[in-house]
DNA sequence: ATATAGTGTGTCAAATTTACACCATTAAAT
DNA sequence: ATTTAATGGTGTAAATTTGACACACTATAT
């Protein structure tokens, strides 16, 4: 009664585009690799998937893995299937990419051998990657840059507490373009789901900004209506 | 030197929510299996891919096998990875997208064992369908009714030569919400890539309305700009 | 006090979107 | 020949959104 399901010498692996924030400039996370193939190449972080964990599961297990990085909200977008995409066999790779808050202090660090270093790397002037990995990066690149538009992901680049010009300049540097500053201002404000803080900026040498928060409550409301409703 | 991958029970499939349109009704293809698991269930067109193709080879091959249609453009929309979504084993499914013209003649077909029938059901009350392809389905209709806007997959949908009101109602049909037809029509027209011909419509028992072309070098034209410069 | 660096603000023109209704054409029915 | 039924095809005005554009204010450092 039951078909036995054929058995492959085939593998799932996750690779993680993960992308922070950190002086105006938009950076991606890459390992050191120590182990064959393509040891000692740069590449994204990623892994084998275990037999008895989901994809999303191991997304979150492998990041943390190869860079003491946990919690992060991880987003699929695109599975990279072709023959020979890996020297030692069929191994086909999901792609995922997550936005995180860089703090100064939090130290990205691999946990297993598997990476000797982590480290963060500007999107700009990226070496050459191994496997198809840069290939993972310029696609995931490009999905980010569709979904900035119409999902909250810069707030999840940002510090919780920002200023716009900060705001700003990050969606200029995804973008890639420079964007008029009443004009970002009036529209950011108009949607109505940025709440000003009664805070400004501190330890600057000129006027402090304003501070703001992102209100995912109002948000959700919004994006929900245009979801639903779509007016 | 050489380290070996481990060898995982792990099988990839494919899963093809394929879209077409008649009657004014959106429809997707849906088999009747002849295999267990979910043996007699109705299923969307789905199977294993090989050791040496590539995942888009084998969507292409699998539809294929289990309808018949060939040389359709399959799209990837979402990988399905939980552990237990085959109760056989783990299986991680790439699900892809095609949108078709469907023919009154063009004959849907499984050419393989593996399905007894193939045959189009509208979108809108669907069966309970086998695994977890029901929300499958669910995933590639939000896609596609997003890309509806960005991307010209309207007119892949319809006859090479269409009428706007074609046009529109398929529109309607996917964005399930009525559209003004001055305005629907004006917005359209003016984007430059709908070819007028010195033809009409035949067989109608009315007024007979104008067919137009999807012009997909103009289209491009316009579309590239749109990535690149982005205005 | 003054130099510096970034903050914060308004208006007008242009473009786009939305709402809205009626006559024209054709084939079929009478 | 006339009528009916069904859909085709068209324009305008108001509202909204977008885009371009420049300068005075404020906090700190010297």
């Amino acid at each position: 009664m039951e078909v036995k399901l054929p058995t492959f010498n085939s593998v799932f692996s996750i690779d993680c585009v993960i992308f922070g924030f950190e002086a105006g400039e938009l950076k991606i996370l890459l390992i050191e690799r120590n182990e064959e193939p393509f040891k000692d190449w740069l590449a994204l972080p990623g892994y084998i998937v275990e037999q008895d964990e989901s994809i999303d599961d191991a997304a979150e297990r492998i990041l943390y893995e190869l860079t003491g990085l946990r919690d992060l909200h991880m987003q699929q977008f695109h599975t990279f299937g072709e023959v020979n995409r890996h020297p030692q066999g069929r191994v086909i790779t999901v792609a995922y990419y997550a936005l995180i808050r860089i703090n100064g202090q939090k130290e990205v660090k691999p946990v297993t051998q598997y990476a000797k270093t982590a480290f963060w790397h500007p999107v700009n002037e990226l070496p050459k990657l191994a496997f198809d990995h840069s290939e993972i990066f310029e696609t995931g690149f490009n999905k980010i840059r569709r979904r900035l538009n119409y999902q909250p992901i810069a707030f999840e680049l940002l510090p919780e507490k920002f200023t716009l010009t900060q705001l700003q300049s990050l969606y200029e540097a995804v973008l890639n373009k420079k964007l008029d500053k009443r004009n970002f201002r009036k529209k950011m404000l108009s949607y109505g789901f940025l709440k000003e803080l009664d805070e400004k900026q501190k330890g600057v040498s000129y006027r402090a900004a304003k501070l703001y928060k992102f209100d995912r409550r109002k948000y959700t409301k919004i994006f929900q209506n245009d979801l639903n409703l779509d007016k």
